[in-house]
RNA sequence: GGUACCGUGGCGGAGAGGCUACGCACCGGAUUGCAAAUCCGUGUACACCGGUUCGAAUCCGGUCGGUACCUCCA
């Protein structure tokens, strides 16, 4: 039998054994990218960590009973003020991005989500939210044009992050402006600036502008798995302000207890100890890391050998790792059949709160089975290439280049050079066998004498 | 200042009141013409100080250290 899945709830602080609201249905809409720049590998860490919750729920529960959400921000200032300075107009901006992110994320394996909305698509719904919420009191038309949320309307406001008013008003980047009510008070829509184009701005009761950031994770989630779902997840950088707020325009608009039942966060990915960020600009792609000539499935292994919710620190150190265990693993298994059922081992690991460091080490103690290894191994989305593509390069799609630098040596070129190897061995000049083997090498490729002759991969 | 999280062997990283994972690296041996790969073997770690307990790395208190968030952020 199964063991039941637990996760660690953001509003409780506490592991708490999950049971959907609807018996075997679940609804999880998870926070996606403001596209307006390739992913970083934070984007990708949140992806990928939430892409195991994505296929343990599918497993759990069934395919056709998972609605996985992960919505596209393509209105925000970021975005105009990229088009602006790019020439590129903001539907172009936003549709390349879009697809340099999706195109990232397959490179990665992280599965295809059940509804990916973007935000433009819906704005009539999120007007009428921010109106409900007018109705109801806990919002305002300012003089300034914003329509801003009244946080003091909602007396339990804080759960989620834990603060008290008093705490958010301490804070020292709160801007007080003359016209909210009150200094914690929110935008829920912004009007059109000066400098902003009028195809990145729409009409509304309160004259034309454009949604806050907050209010459409609010009114897509609404309308796609209902006023309260089971999960909400993103980056633990979002619990505040981002996270709270939604919230508040939720629970507000919708007169309910929760908006989620259960949040769950990842940790920050770290570069050399610090927080890889936009602001401290120590970011990297994911594009630059494929581009250096690692596999998706290698960054896939580095981002899941930590706990979600712990900090990850990313070094080309970490990289070696995931690289050799991987090639372990693709050694062991040689592209038998996997298994036709998941070993209960690694499933009760990531049902276990997603501990994916775990169900890895499960995943070593498989390997005299290597169809159960496999199985395992492709469950957390890896393995997915042949031991063929993965030591000697023709990958899938998006799945990189090998290590490079192979001076255009050809198979057919290793090969012959393999052949002349052999002969010069069979003759013993084993200088010559040697000399092969070294220029070889040079160029990133090594042999490997085995019972029933040479093979070769890429190191 | 407020709110959280965290300190485990060379590195990464689970676990968790007694059975001391797992990987990577290193070292020794087997194998090999030499390598590579593989196989065998070696590693007794839980920041510090107290307390609870028959027993604590695991619970409690404190100390020190690290990180994040406090209206750009996944």
């Amino acid at each position: 039998m199964s063991s039941a899945i637990r996760l660690t709830n953001t509003l409780t602080r506490q592991l708490e054994p999950f049971e959907p609201m609807v018996p075997g249905r679940v609804g999880v809409y998870l926070c996606g990218p403001t596209v307006y720049d390739l992913a970083h590998l934070g984007n990708a860490r949140s992806a990928v960590n939430f892409d195991m919750l994505h296929r343990l729920l599918r497993h759990d529960f069934g395919v056709a009973n998972v609605a996985f959400v992960r919505n596209i921000t393509d209105v925000d200032d970021k975005i105009i003020a990229r088009a602006l300075e790019t020439g590129v107009s903001i539907a172009d901006l936003t549709a390349g991005s879009t697809q340099d992110y999706l195109d990232d994320l397959e490179a990665l394996c992280v599965l295809s989500v059940t509804n990916q909305p973007r935000a433009t698509e819906y704005i009539d719904e999120m007007i009428a939210m921010i109106q409900t919420l007018i109705d109801k009191g806990h919002a305002y038309p300012a003089d300034d044009g914003n329509v801003l949320f009244h946080v003091p309307s909602m007396p339990d406001y804080g759960q989620l992050s834990r603060r008290s008013q008093d705490d958010i008003i301490a804070g020292a980047r709160v801007e007080v402006s003359s016209a909210k009510r009150d200094p914690s008070d929110f935008v829920l829509w912004k009007p059109q600036k000066p400098d902003e184009p009028d195809h990145a701005t729409f009409d509304s009761p309160w004259g034309r502008g454009r949604p806050g950031w907050h209010i459409e994770c609010s009114a897509m989630s609404k309308a796609i798995l209902g006023e309260v779902f089971d999960i909400h997840a993103g980056g633990n950088d979002l619990i505040f302000p981002h996270h709270e707020n939604e919230i508040a325009q939720s629970r507000c608009a919708n007169e309910t207890a929760h908006m989620a039942r259960t949040w769950l966060h990842n940790g920050m990915l770290m570069v050399e100890g610090q927080k890889m960020s936009k602001s401290l600009g120590n970011f990297f792609t994911v594009r630059d890391l494929l581009g250096q000539g690692h596999r998706g499935e290698t960054l896939r292994l580095s981002l899941l050998s930590g706990h979600y919710r712990a900090p990850l620190d990313f070094t080309q150190a970490k990289l070696t790792e995931a690289k050799n265990r991987l090639d372990g693993w693709y050694r062991v298994w040689d592209g038998v059949t996997p298994a036709d059922k998941v070993p209960e081992a690694v499933l009760n690991a990531i049902r276990d709160d997603l501990n994916t460091p775990q169900a890895m080490a499960e995943i070593d103690t498989l390997r005299g089975q290597s169809d159960q290894l496999a199985a395992a191994a492709q469950f957390l989305g890896l393995l997915q290439l042949t031991p063929d593509q993965w030591f000697r390069g023709g990958g899938g799609a998006g799945e990189g280049a090998g290590t490079g630098g192979d001076a255009g040596l050809s198979p057919n070129d290793i090969d012959a050079l393999i052949a002349e190897r052999a002969e010069a061995k069979k003759a013993r000049d084993f200088g010559r066998a040697d000399a092969i083997r070294d220029q070889l090498t040079e160029t990133g490729i090594v042999l490997e004498d085995g019972a029933g002759g040479t093979t070769w991969r890429r190191a």
